[in-house]
RNA sequence: GCCGGCGUAGCUCAGCAGGCAGAGCAGCGGUUUCGUAAACCGCAGGUCGGAGGUUCGACUCCUCUCGCCGGCUCCA
């Protein structure tokens, strides 16, 4: 017997029979519109499990989502199909905020025609057809999709191992599909269609290119009314919007190339002021900070195997008094070579290097996104050189150090995977297995939420990889932990040991913050421009009311310089104190200063948030000593 | 690289059936001296992304090209 849980608590067993029926029975059906069972969905269609518990789900239970999402996406192929006679139709999943469906249309269709596809939609799901299950033997089955000429559908066919195929059939749409579906199209109320985009058939590039049609749907006008703010903000804070309007950084394409990233004054206060930290941290983590060319011989790069493995990522090489050089992808090989410089003992480890090591690697054309994605960028590169007996340890510190620095930049939601050993490799498995354990222990002495990936390592070694969730809930992945039993070999890394002889030492490469270029654009993202006191580009702006307090905001300005504060006289003349204000606000600068008559005569300055409030007059020092502390500290509060 | 869309002043955008290229903001000059998110007047600013074609005439139509955007793909 399986115990089925419904909504309200209440509670059935049965057997034998699909969840739908034993509604049916129980006069239910309608609200019930999935099934799940040991963290799986089903189709309520389905034969209930011989046991176990089955939780009954209703429309706006988060599990249903998907089902209702997948439901969709089957109204929009179905749409598609009255609308463009002739299409053929590939694969409609549910993604993690909609769903989409690719199509190979006889003609292309543009983002206009999206309109009437949502109409005829709508009307799909005004006539709130049925959805049934049907499941058809397999010749049966691949006659059909031949004779609706769905070639793509009867290739998927192929790799399906079951002799009845499972379809689902609406109105007089038909689709090859395991499932689970709502019970019928009325139930998809509150969808819409967002964009169009090219996708390969099977996301292989030597074959077709497919027209993708992404959407949304969610229980209710609210939820998608919220999703559809949420894509609003997430527009509003795009830092390729922000970054130019906050004058941060510039990316030429024409006349300096793609990829290629000019920090502006105001970003690069930022990124130095994250450096200096960064330094800082690390200074204090007992890490030694490096310097290393940008380019190095073709033998380096030869031994390092990069040109074996990672050219296509490589620029071309140049050629220097008859000798090949390459511009560096990554610093590696030359913190190897500062460690081979002399004999090791086995005294001097651990040994933590760490760069802010700029590299430069090809991406195509169409994969360049603003900061996020670039040809040329710098690593929070460093690598952790120990023996076997300090790698537990050192994970774990690397780890918490990694957690802690992140924390401070206002993330506090943490994922991790794990990737472990893939079918190539290079190493000893045992000596996978101990960095793999010592990956997994420190994850687990953080507490951290994390899954395992497993072969998905790189063929060098195991690695951890974090992923930070920011103010708007999406992800990014940041710091990543790996180990490296290839480049220790090839360039034949050694200590000696107590006993006198030489060992391979374990090395661990590390990022944080990944790159400072994508770490700057996520960070903009985060905090929609609206940097914390101790990032804030300008900290401070100073704003005269009339022309005669100028001389003085210069004075208040030149204080709040000169105890630490980025702070700037606003002394344009002729603006009135509602335009400097709002200027400073656009500008997100953190304090306002409105210096006036009264302000120049107490000496004083009444200081304004970058939040509206008014904190009314105060004097220097105790303002100062506010930002002072904000800064310090490293908080986001005003 | 591929599919779709888009390129007009520094920025945001309007314009066109093929008939002298427009507005707001920013900039510059002046007036105003102002109390918490845009004072007022004026001036200047464009090879309409680039090249070729059709046409008496192209920002407008066609071809190619460069760039951008949304995706796909790749990421030892």
């Amino acid at each position: 017997m399986a115990k089925v849980i419904l909504p309200q608590e209440s509670q059935l067993e049965a057997t034998g029979v699909s969840l739908e029926e034993l509604l049916r029975q129980q006069g239910l059906a309608d609200e019930i519109v999935g099934a799940l069972h040991d963290g799986e969905l089903h189709d309520i269609r389905d034969p209930l499990p011989a046991t176990g518990e089955v939780k009954a789900l209703t429309i706006t239970d988060p599990e249903a989502l998907e089902i209702l999402r997948h439901t969709a996406a089957h109204v929009l192929a179905q749409a598609v199909k009255r609308l463009f006679p002739g299409v053929k139709l590939a694969i409609g999943p549910a993604i993690s905020d909609g769903f989409y469906y690719d199509f190979d249309f006889p003609e292309a269709i543009s983002r206009d025609d999206l309109p009437r596809i949502e109409e005829e939609m709508k009307s799909i799901v005004a006539q709130d057809y049925p959805v049934e299950r049907v499941y058809l033997p397999r010749a049966e089955a691949e006659k059909l999709l031949r004779d609706e000429g769905e070639s793509y559908k009867l290739e998927l066919i192929s790799d399906i191992p079951d002799q009845e195929i499972s379809f689902y059939k609406q109105g007089e749409f038909m689709d090859l599909c395991r499932g689970p579906h709502l019970p019928s199209t009325g139930l998809v109320k509150h969808f819409k269609l967002l964009d169009l985009a090219g996708a390969y058939w099977r996301g292989d590039s030597t074959r077709v290119m497919l027209t993708r049609i992404y959407g949304t749907a969610f229980p209710s006008a609210e939820a998608l009314e919220e999703h559809l703010r949420w894509r609003e903000e997430a527009r509003r804070r795009d830092h390729r919007r922000l970054g130019p309007e906050l004058d941060l950084y510039s990316i030429h394409n024409d006349s300096i190339g793609a990829g290629l990233v000019l920090w502006h004054p105001k970003g690069a206060r930022v990124r130095h002021e994250i450096e200096t930290f960064w330094k800082e941290r690390h200074f204090a983590a007992g890490y030694q900070l490096l310097y290393t060319p940008h380019i190095g011989r073709a033998r380096l790069w030869q031994q390092s195997g990069h040109l074996d493995f990672y050219r296509e990522g490589m620029y071309a090489p140049m050629d220097i008094e008859g000798q090949e050089f390459y511009i560096k992808p990554m610093n590696c090989p030359f913190h190897i070579a500062i460690y081979n410089s002399r004999t090791r003992s086995y005294r001097e480890l651990p040994i933590r290097y760490a760069e802010l090591g700029t590299v430069y690697r090809f991406e195509r054309s169409g994969v360049l996104h603003g900061l996020l994605r670039v040809r040329g960028f710098t690593q929070d590169d460093a690598h952790i050189i120990c023996r076997p007996d300090q790698v537990e340890d050192e994970i774990r510190v690397v780890l918490r150090f990694a957690l802690d620095i992140l924390r401070t930049f206002g993330f506090t939601q943490f994922a991790a995977h794990l990737s472990t050993r893939p079918a190539k490799y290079v190493g000893v498995p045992e000596a996978w297995d101990l960095a793999t354990d010592a990956l997994r222990r420190a994850i687990e002495a953080e507490g951290l939420d994390y899954d395992v990936k497993e072969g998905e390592g790189a063929f060098y070694g195991p690695k951890i990889d974090i992923d930070i969730e920011d103010s708007l809930r999406r992800a990014w992945q940041l710091t990543t932990i790996q180990f490296d039993f290839n480049l220790p070999e090839r360039f034949d890394m050694t200590y000696v040991g107590e006993d006198g002889r030489e060992h391979r030492p374990y090395m661990i490469h590390r990022a944080l913050l990944g790159s400072l270029e994508r770490f700057f654009g996520i960070l903009i993202e985060h905090y929609g421009g609206a940097f914390p006191p101790w990032l804030a580009p300008v900290q401070a702006a100073v704003l005269p009311i009339t022309e005669e307090q100028i001389p003085y905001a210069e004075g208040v300005a030149g204080r709040l310089r000169a105890a630490g504060i980025r702070a700037e006289a606003w002394t344009r003349g002729g603006k009135t104190l509602r335009y400097l204000i709002r200027e400073a606000q656009l500008q997100k600068i953190p304090y306002m200063l409105v210096c006036g008559a009264r302000e120049a005569e107490a000496g004083k300055a009444a200081l304004r948030l970058r939040t509206g409030e008014d904190l009314g007059a105060q004097d220097l020092e105790e303002i100062i000593a506010r930002i002072r502390d904000r800064i310090e500290r490293k908080t986001p509060e005003l």
